[in-house]
Parts: structure tokens; C-alpha cells; sequence
DNA sequence: CCTACCGATCGGTAGG
DNA sequence: CCTACCGATCGGTAGG
């Protein structure tokens, strides 16, 4: 017996030492959460981390830069796809909510947790939120150039509303609860789109 | 000269020191502030912070609580009229904004940092969410039992929807922007109305 | 991956 | 409101 007073005792590394942050940031946040209890989740001494990882701080930053990115490569190809913008706005949603049910404890700490990176970390952070928003900002002006949406005077609060929504999910979203996400995702895309609808 | 390295000189006080603490705790969060940083901005030192208070903690909890009681008292009267559905909804979101616009860097801290309280300070603030989530629950029951909202099969979560349109204008939300309160207030209420319009 | 440890900083207090 | 200080904990490192 090595030694772990935790961990299902594999080998250390520091996808292992990502998988167990995921779970503290989220219960605790960034700054609550000390070396000493990572270690102890993955089994090992406070010192021992650092073989695997640099500085705290990266950790951090792995989890939110891969975070963010899953939700672009899953929502991209359906923005750029030929499909009609309500189609597309609608794909979109739903894709968002699969990845929110497929990731949701890495999710709340990516979107979050970012401001605790130090700013050049955040820098990195901001162009993977922009191209995230551009997404929506995209379908929406296609569609509303196409006729397909109404057109409005402030795309942008348009999108944030719709993003706000969204991103809301991530606090209130039970993967064990009564609505799967993709019946979430369609509820939610119902209100997006009425909010859009040529009438 | 007393010995103030900031502050505006005044007498200290536990206002003083909340409000030099909403500024604070929006900009770094609770546990990244000490109680340092605080007696910097008010004038005092370390140790003389706790004429005034008894603990951190306590700072947080003041901040939070009066911070959420604001929505109350805006949107409760609102809610409580006698006027159609579809308007007290407005009427409502438009009180949020601008309640919104009012406080912007306490709601920050109340709306996102009342987790860093100890379990027992957390029921309090429990207490009031419910009651503000409840606000806009009525609203849309009666709405619909009324007619003049479409039914929907799942009330929370167009709810929640509209909550999360809300309180993400908290992170966008600019008060020197090209937007008033009102403004914004009036396109988020007519995206949260459409979703739910009798067709 | 462990042993042993470092300087810095934390919230908070005793006693005036 | 200050002086002076406390024990605890923090991220991180040297040297094996």
C-alpha cells in the first residue's frame, strides 16, 4: 500500500490532478482551494504535486481553456453549417446544453473561475469567450439579414440575452433531474426563438 | 493629520467599511481580500477594523443581505398590483434594471460572492432568493391561469430562463454605456414577453 | 515521489 | 483607534 489516503490509487499525472481540481474548484472555488487538499485527493504529498505541474495557477488554466473549449468545437460546425438560422440557433442551443450535461462541474468552474487567473492567463481566456459569443452574434445577423429573424436595433443585447440564458443553465441544470438536456436545450431555444420570430 | 493613506478622511464607520468593501470584493472577491486591504482603503489600521465589526464574514453577509432586499423592495409592490400580467412582468423586469443600474458593483457581490458565507449565513440568504425566484413565479402562474400567458408545462424553468437574462446583465451591464436602465429594461422585458405571448 | 522546510500572509486578539 | 503580536495556513522549493 503506497500511501493514498484518497484517490482510487492509480498512477498520478496531471490529467488525474485535473480531474480531481475540477471537483474542489467547483465545491469550493479557486482561491478556497489549497495544494494540500489536491494532493490529498489524488494521494500524494503537497510537495509531490509538483512534479506534475508547474504552478498552481495552471491547473486553473487548463481547466477553463479546455472548458470553453468544447463548447466551440461543438457548436461551431453548427453555425457553419447551410442550414436555415433558426435551424442553426437552435442546433446551437442544444449543443450547448449537451456539453453543459456532459461537463457541468468543469463548465461552472471555466466560466466562473476564470477571473482568478492572473491577466496575461486571462487574455488567453477572453479571445476563447469572444469567439464563443461570435458564434451567436453570428447566426443572429445572418438570420435577421436573411429575413429569417426580425431585425433589431441592439443585436448585441440580443445575444447576451440569449447567452444569458444560457450560461444561467449552468447553475440550475440537474443531469439527474426530470429533463434531459436536450429537452432543456429545445425549451430553451422555443424561448430564444419566439424572441426572434418575423411575426 | 490623523495618518489616513486613503479615504476621505471622515469618521470610520461600519458603513464606511461595507462600502469600501462592495468596491473591493467586486473587483478581487471575499477571500481575496484581506482585512488589510480594507483598513487601507478606509484609513484605519488592521487591527482597528474590529471596533467597528466582529468578523469578516460579517461585512459579507451586511452587503449581501441589504443587496438582495433592494430587488425585493423594488419589484415586490410591482408584483403585488392589480395591473395585467404582461405588465407587471415589465413592470417588474424594468424595477430589476433599474435597481440594477443603482447598484451595480453590490449586486456583483450579492448576486455571485453570498457563497463564500458559512452554511448558516447561506440559509439566510436562501430565504431571500426564494422569495425573489418566487416574485417571478407568481407572476407567470397567474399569468398563465389568467390566459394571457401560454401554458407551459414547465413554469421553473421559464423562470429561469428570464432570471438568467437578468442577472447576466449583471456582467454586461454598462450605466455609461449608450443604454439606460430603462432601455434595456424594455428589450429584455419584450424578449421575455414574446416567449410567452398567447399566439 | 518524500522529507523537511521557507518566507509571506492570513484573520483576529490583548492590553492599553 | 494603535501597538504588538499570535497561531495557522498558504504556495512553493532544495535535496535527495
Amino acid at each position: 500500500m503506497p500511501k493514498a489516503p484518497d484517490a482510487s490509487s492509480g498512477p498520478v499525472s496531471a490529467e488525474l490532478i485535473e480531474k480531481a481540481a475540477v471537483q474542489l474548484f467547483g465545491e469550493r472555488t479557486y482561491p478556497l482551494v489549497g495544494m494540500r487538499d489536491i494532493s490529498n485527493a489524488v494521494g500524494i504529498l503537497p510537495g509531490s504535486l509538483y512534479v506534475h505541474i508547474r504552478r498552481k495557477e495552471d491547473i486553473l488554466l487548463r481547466i477553463v481553456e479546455n472548458g470553453i473549449q468544447r463548447y466551440l468545437d461543438a457548436i461551431e460546425p453548427v453555425v457553419e453549417s447551410s442550414a436555415p438560422a433558426p435551424d442553426r440557433l437552435r442546433g446551437a442551443i442544444v449543443a450547448y446544453m449537451r456539453v453543459l450535461a456532459d461537463t457541468l462541474p468543469q463548465t461552472r468552474v471555466a466560466f466562473h473561475q476564470w477571473t482568478y487567473l492572473s491577466p496575461d492567463m486571462q487574455e488567453r481566456v477572453i479571445v476563447l469567450r469572444r469567439r464563443y459569443e461570435g458564434l451567436f452574434t453570428r447566426v443572429l445577423r445572418e438570420g435577421i439579414a436573411n429575413g429569417e429573424f426580425r431585425p433589431t436595433a441592439h443585436l448585441r443585447i440580443a445575444v447576451l440575452a440569449i447567452l444569458g440564458m444560457l450560461n444561467a443553465a449552468t447553475e440550475w441544470f440537474a443531469p439527474d433531474g426530470g429533463l434531459s438536456a436536450q429537452q432543456v436545450g429545445d425549451l430553451l431555444a422555443d424561448s430564444a426563438l419566439k424572441g426572434l420570430e418575423q411575426r
